[in-house]
DNA sequence: CGGCTGCCTTGGAG
DNA sequence: ACTCCAAGGCAGC
């Protein structure tokens, strides 16, 4: 398919305000993909966006399908407006909007920092952990994915919905990048069946009856839509201070996830994922089976009256959290989230052996040998195989070479 | 009504 | 070979 892509563009942002390696890879979005050493791309509204940085720019461009360019003004009117320009303007509102860029990141830091000791402790290694705008339809239907699985099983599930019945956009180095498919495209009587056979075991039934049951709606994804927070991010101006919030949330929030409950396979916790990241609720605390931990661990959570995961537990927890942090608790929640994943575990050991193991593994990897390495005789780290049907996507595995952290063996969820 | 149990699918890690 | 676990949800008691 014919390309074409603009120019790279940048704007002036700090490792502090956005570290896309990590905001883009910690289970907010699934459909991020290495397209380059250091650059992260996914198909968006209708292109590829395609991301760098550096310590102080964002570096963006977008890549359209030849199609969907503007025809040229005919040779005898003037041609005033070049389009590539209008095509940047519209890019450049998309990634502001993307990663709500409005928000003072390290000033929240700050304020979370100064109201809870554990936030200050875990959270430098973590800069830059950002909330993204995500289009709620795919976080909602992501998210269902989520459910008593892992990121790297629920990218590749994500990008097979894609792939199967999502646009074509284009291609970059030769690999097809789809948009996400709307509810009508998951709606159809086959989807179920097809879906249960690429791997997506009884969260299959849950994508087709919530993809009719927003199809039905009588303005469809507007719906969802309509639940999402009318104010954008913008805390820069006034006294400071995170917000004061009432017990539980705004209403707006508290009317969206009880709506979202409605839906198949949507539960409390996937709700809020849908609420925090694809609806901009910023109050909304996910408790999935990491934060449970956290808390456990933490905040004092696991004993007596909230000893287990219950309805009730999971609101006290959530609401510990808001009360805590404040309005922008879901976004703190993110960053000790990300801090308690495996694939970025390395950050929190001693950076000696281990740096170097997981190098000599990682350039193994890139010159796609498929020796037995010579320093870990017994590397688990390979490359995956793709399964049998066709056009699976490859999801390749991160590198984990240190021991995990210790689990409670009286965890119950 | 709230809490608990068993079950649902798959695949990677230990 | 086997168990546990990975951003859960749901029906039944």
């Amino acid at each position: 398919m014919a390309m074409r892509a603009s120019e790279w563009q940048k704007l002036p942002v700090s490792l502090t305000e956005l570290c896309i390696n990590t905001s883009l890879r910690c289970g907010q979005s699934f459909r991020w993909r290495k397209s380059a050493e250091d650059e992260w791309s996914c198909a968006l509204h209708g292109r590829i966006l395609s991301f760098r940085q550096d310590p102080e720019h964002l570096h963006y461009r977008a890549t359209f399908p030849s199609s969907s360019i503007p025809t040229p003004p005919p040779s005898n009117e003037p041609s005033a407006a070049p389009s590539v320009a209008s095509d940047d303007d519209d890019t450049l509102a998309l990634v502001k909007h993307y990663f709500n860029l409005g928000a003072n990141l390290g000033r929240l830091y700050e304020q979370w920092a100064a109201a809870d000791p554990n936030f200050k402790k875990r959270a430098p290694k973590f800069a830059g952990v950002r909330m993204l705008r995500q289009d709620p339809w795919e976080a909602l239907i992501g998210f269902i994915c989520s459910s008593n699985n892992n990121i790297s099983r629920i990218s590749g599930m994500v990008a097979n919905l894609c792939l199967h019945y999502g646009p074509l956009i284009g291609h970059i180095d030769d690999v097809p990048y789809h948009d996400f498919p709307t509810p009508e495209a998951l709606a159809d009587p086959k989807v179920e069946a097809h879906l249960m056979k690429l791997g997506f075991g009884y969260r299959a039934k849950y994508i087709y009856k919530t993809a009719v049951m927003v199809a039905e709606k009588e303005d469809g994804l507007g719906w969802l839509d309509g639940l999402c927070n009318p104010e954008l991010p913008a805390f820069g101006k006034d006294t400071g201070d995170a917000g004061e919030l009432v017990e539980g949330g705004r209403e707006g929030y508290r009317n969206a996830h009880q709506e979202l409950l409605a839906l198949h396979g949507v539960g409390p916790k996937v709700a809020d994922c849908v609420c925090l990241m694809g609806l901009g609720w910023s109050e909304s605390v996910p408790v999935d089976t990491h934060v449970w931990q956290i808390a456990q661990r933490d905040y004092k959570f696991g004993r007596g009256k909230h000893s287990s995961l219950t309805a009730a537990t999971y609101t006290a927890v959530a609401n510990h959290f808001r009360k805590l942090w404040g309005k922008e608790a879901g976004w703190a929640h993110s960053v000790l989230f990300t801090a308690d994943l495996k694939a970025f575990s390395e950050r929190l050991v001693a950076k000696t052996e281990v740096k170097e193991e997981t190098t000599i593994v990682k350039e193994e990897l890139d010159a796609g040998v498929a020796q037995v390495s010579k320093i870990k005789t017994t590397a688990k780290t390979r490359v995956k195989r793709a399964p049998a049907d066709e056009g699976h996507v490859m999801v390749k595995a991160e590198e984990e070479i240190t021991s995990r952290s210790k689990r409670r063996k009286t965890r119950r969820v």
